[in-house]
DNA sequence: TTATTATTGTAAACAGGTTTGCAAATAAAT
DNA sequence: ATTTATTTGCAAACCTGTTTACAATAATAA
């Protein structure tokens, strides 16, 4: 209950300036010329009263808050909260913490978290944006703050941004599932007009295109419960009965597809072959074991703290925009067969 | 790029005194007899002008920063994500921001932590804590932080709490298989001495007992990967063909131990029932679907939040301790089927 | 007219740090 | 002995709010 130490009741019981203790305590003592006997004595003093700089008062006068702030669809997304995850293990090891957000994908309510993390001073925005906030990102950057987009990114508005190859991931993934001779291939996708769902659309399309396949695509609408999702799904199923393979846009998408297909009475991978964009732990669980086009977790979020920490710490002009591209690993497991 | 205001700017802007504007701002006008006249005038620029008080002079000055944080053993497991997501759109609502860590369950990393977190004078913690932080916790509650724990508690630490009937849990879900007419029943579970994990062995052994039937546990190390619990889990089966039902203690390793099942050449449920503590998404999906013993993830998060914010509103005593106990749902799926 | 009371709003201290510019004391140079 | 240079450290301003204690003016009462 007693009041935590403070500079000043360093400095008054010292007998000495409080500039004095600060620049100590910042490493400045040479630089300043500080006396070793009194850098000796106050060093002394701290260890043995366990001072802890108030951060809130050190943020107010530096324009520093050490805090970032993590604005994702809903953390509790596998995707998100495994970012999240190695996000703040590398924010630890620089001094950094995270505050995490929900969007929930609505561009009003993520107007209003990024102005109320703007009152809060935090350093760097790593978002996951939804269309239409477009003037509030440009605002950001116009006003020298670090933002790095990530999963999607806003088109026509220039910032950093670390992605993956979602092009190549559908693109690749269908060009496997024809080499297993399938034909009849279709993708389960949302109906979203993020550009993360458009590229996996257009990797999908452009795949059978070469090959002069036609597409069938079925769009789940965004706001759809599981139960709406696997039914809708085992509709499109039964009225393509001679689906030889699924592509899931999702992981979601596929966990509830994998349930149509089940419920249809049909056999993975015997009946029809399954991919599913995004990994997740169960896919290996699964009997059987579920391919997917898998997001290296780690190597995003390295790459997303990388860029927004050279930033932080001025390594790099803020102007100098900086895209990384990741390329998927398609995950063969036992959901893909080669057909006969 | 141009500062944004501040309440310096407006006064001076206005030929107002800064206390002034603070007054109207808190809606204090009244209250500190500012006249209509001036109160509007004042109102009426911050309207044309945009002003958002600074949070952090605000935090400094009041020693609030409407900041929580949420320590968890890892944010990207799928109880603390979801955990994570309801207490955000509480906080959300209330005003206040979460910061979240994770802990690794590493009690040393725990304590760095907190003081990193008391540095930042967050207003209230929310803490799944591992064995070995009782000092930290008991100097928080000393020291008058609100803290509430929550999923384990620390023995001979009292604080806030809010958990599951884990004991109830178990032994529900063994009484309930035991009425299937399954003889032998076994328990995976974690090495962790953790309140939880005891409070689950201890549910499951006291409905054996009740029927005189011999416990069969398996524990796996805390620190294995998934690979090495899918063997060690498929040597426990292989070893004792004679399985009726297992319950697994967390769903992660029901996930591995729904895989080592499969291996063991065995079926569920007509082989070998299983039931998960703890729900996740995809044992909906699942063939078999798979029972579990579900903790109420919203009804968590809104008691967690409700304790803490009481206290964070001086709604009540700091000194009065509140725990609560959620019932278990148990959710029976076809993984657990009537043995004839 | 003087004293009292309302009315309205302000100055200054405070929260706890950082940083700039200068002052005092001592040593060295002339 | 006086000037200059060097060493060492401090006072004060600043960051942006909140809050306490009081001041100035106008209105009312005696």
């Amino acid at each position: 209950m007693k009041k935590r130490l403070s500079i000043n009741d360093i400095a008054s019981q010292l007998n000495v300036a409080k500039s004095t203790v600060s620049f100590i305590l910042n490493g400045k003592a040479k630089e300043k010329r500080i006396s070793n006997e009194l850098t000796e004595r106050v060093l002394k003093f701290i260890e043995e009263n366990g001072y802890q700089p108030n951060q809130l008062a050190k943020s107010l006068s530096t324009g520093k808050t050490k805090m970032i702030c993590l604005l994702v669809e809903k953390i509790s997304d596998y995707f998100f909260s495994h970012i999240a995850y190695h996000l703040e293990a590398l924010a630890y090891k620089n001094g950094y913490k995270i505050i995490y957000c929900s969007t929930e994908n609505d561009p009003e309510k993520t107007k209003e978290l990024i102005n109320l993390l703007r009152a809060r001073h935090v350093d760097g925005y790593i978002i996951t944006p939804p269309n239409g906030i477009e003037a509030e990102i440009k605002a950001l950057v116009n006003d020298n703050l670090p933002v790095v987009l990530f999963d999607r990114f806003l088109p026509g508005t220039p910032t950093d941004y670390v992605g993956l190859d979602n092009y190549n991931g559908t693109f690749e993934a269908v060009e496997f599932l024809i080499s297993t001779a399938a034909k009849k291939i279709a993708l389960v996708t949302l109906d979203s007009q993020q550009t993360q769902m458009l590229e996996r659309r257009d990797g999908y399309l452009a795949a059978l295109r070469r090959h002069h396949i036609d597409p069938f695509i079925l769009e789940i609408p965004f706001e759809n419960d599981v139960d709406t999702t696997v039914s809708q799904s085992l509709d499109f199923i039964k009225s393509n009965p001679d689906l030889q393979a699924i592509v899931f846009a999702t992981n979601y998408l596929a966990l509830s597809g994998i349930k149509a297909i089940t419920e249809a009475g049909l056999h993975i991978p015997s009946d029809i072959s399954v991919i599913a964009f995004d990994d997740h732990d169960v896919f290996k669980i699964f009997n059987p074991s579920i391919s997917a086009i898998a997001q290296p977790l780690d190597e995003m979020a390295e790459q997303l703290f990388k860029i927004l920490l050279d930033k932080l710490e001025n390594k790099v002009r803020l102007k100098d925009l900086h895209k990384v591209i990741i390329q998927p690993d398609l995950i063969l497991r036992k959901s893909t067969k080669t057909r006969t």
